[in-house]
DNA sequence: TAGTGGTCTAGACCACGTA
DNA sequence: ACGTGGTCTAGACCACTAG
């Protein structure tokens, strides 16, 4: 009997996978990593089945178990689906960047922008009743402010205010006109953990407007982020303007199951 | 010698955790939902200990990994935090709600606003380019088109423009006005599963600051989005308008790691 | 050194979807 | 009826952290 043109939910899978069990990496983690690089490249096509879990096992050499923690982790990031009694499928989806805690510079480096930074001012301030409020400190104490500008193609795209708890790293200006923040805290052995957001609009007052190089009543885009560590102390609080007219927030997200 | 004041971080856990074997519900779910409860009703105080998985395990008759399950997806959700050779703590931060594929409407309702809908527009139309790319189906070919203005305490929010593909439900006016359109498509048998969103900002034209209650010029908040199903089928694709002086975005996120 | 989480194994039975 | 993923067990050894 001739072959059938097989249809694009078939197994697919004459895909090489090999562990290295000398490797301190994890195996789950080999797994998973040469999966998603699978699916990366495209040599697993969109809806191709990945073939049953114990086959899998057996043809590597692990565990159910520990070939299920790699797919997991997969189907966490949302590059997976499975369905019982069908099997586990690449997603469909076309787009498959994950929310992140973004970070301004690491955006436009990442879209090829050669991001510059000016810091306006890097200094302490007595903290008011929002900053406190924020950071958990008490309202009056003394707290790191950070102002910064940053452009993208030489052009003014952000006007960025930071205020951030003393005594928790070294804030170089130098460095910060180099950088970004959040690359400067994780350096200094900062461990991120979540952010609160809230992001908005408003009309640019006439400073704001002269600084972004808009009209004073130009739209502009607000973000406010809280940023806490491991521990729960919160690291950063940010309060940021954007031109509305050349930037915008981009993000992908998972739906809760 | 006489007790020391306990700090934040030692084990306290007179806890009532049970499980119910004879309930369908899976052993780990019961145990991470009591947990979950128990921190949320604050029996679990930020900072403190579990107590390590061995015992744990013990103590309700479970195994090791089925506990390390339970104790992983409150991980995931951020509210534990796992150290080698510490422990496992709750963690510390004041805020705990996670991102989800908000609903505007289960917004507003959470916040107690009675929110209000008018359909504007109900039919089909022809897909645009920005639609059908979006959408991904031809150009011309006839999709949903749903228009609604969404108001809270009386006051107009928002304006919503939703393109959808035909056949996928029963789009109705009434149900339309009674709840929102995400809680229409679960109804419908629709599993969403991740979405792609924009947010930025602009001024509003003369005919949408009409709509809105707003000046021509007026800045507004603005969020385009797509929404695929499990199978990685565009389900629908959103393109909404809301009064910066009366929304913003809020939501929680972790950081990878 | 002792205690914790991190990883891994080799099985088992069940629930669900498909046919 | 069959094959899939979903759940669960009872162990094991290792790596990291603290004291």
């Amino acid at each position: 009997m001739p072959k059938q043109p097989r249809p694009a939910s078939e197994p697919s899978l004459p895909l090489q996978l090999v562990v290295d069990r000398t490797s301190p990496v994890p195996l789950y983690y080999q797994l998973s990593q040469q999966l998603e690089s699978a699916i990366e490249r495209g040599v697993l096509t969109p809806g191709s089945l990945l073939g049953n879990e114990i086959e899998l096992a057996g043809r590597l050499g692990l565990s159910r178990p520990t070939v299920r923690q790699a797919i997991q982790s997969l189907v966490d990031k949302g590059l997976l689906v499975r369905r019982r009694g069908v099997g586990t499928q690449v997603v469909h989806s076309q787009v498959r960047r994950p929310l992140e805690l973004s970070s301004l510079y690491d955006d436009l480096e990442a879209a090829g922008q050669r991001p510059a930074t000016v810091v306006l001012r890097n200094t302490t301030a007595a903290a008011d009743v929002a900053v406190a409020a924020a950071l958990g400190v008490a309202e009056g104490s003394e707290v790191l402010l950070v102002e910064r500008l940053r452009y993208a193609h030489g052009e003014p795209m952000a006007l960025l205010t930071n205020h951030l708890p003393t005594g928790l790293f070294d804030c170089d200006s130098e460095a910060l006109e180099a950088t970004g923040l959040y690359r400067l805290m994780r350096a200094a052995g900062v461990t991120l953990h979540s952010a609160r957001q809230s992001v908005g609009a408003r009309a640019a007052a006439p400073e704001e407007a002269g600084r972004l190089g808009e009209e004073p009543g130009a739209p502009l885009l607000t973000m406010e982020r809280t940023t806490f560590d491991d521990t729960g102390r919160a690291v950063e609080y940010g309060s940021h303007l954007y031109r509305a007219s050349r930037y915008s927030f981009e993000f992908q997200l998972l739906v809760r199951s």
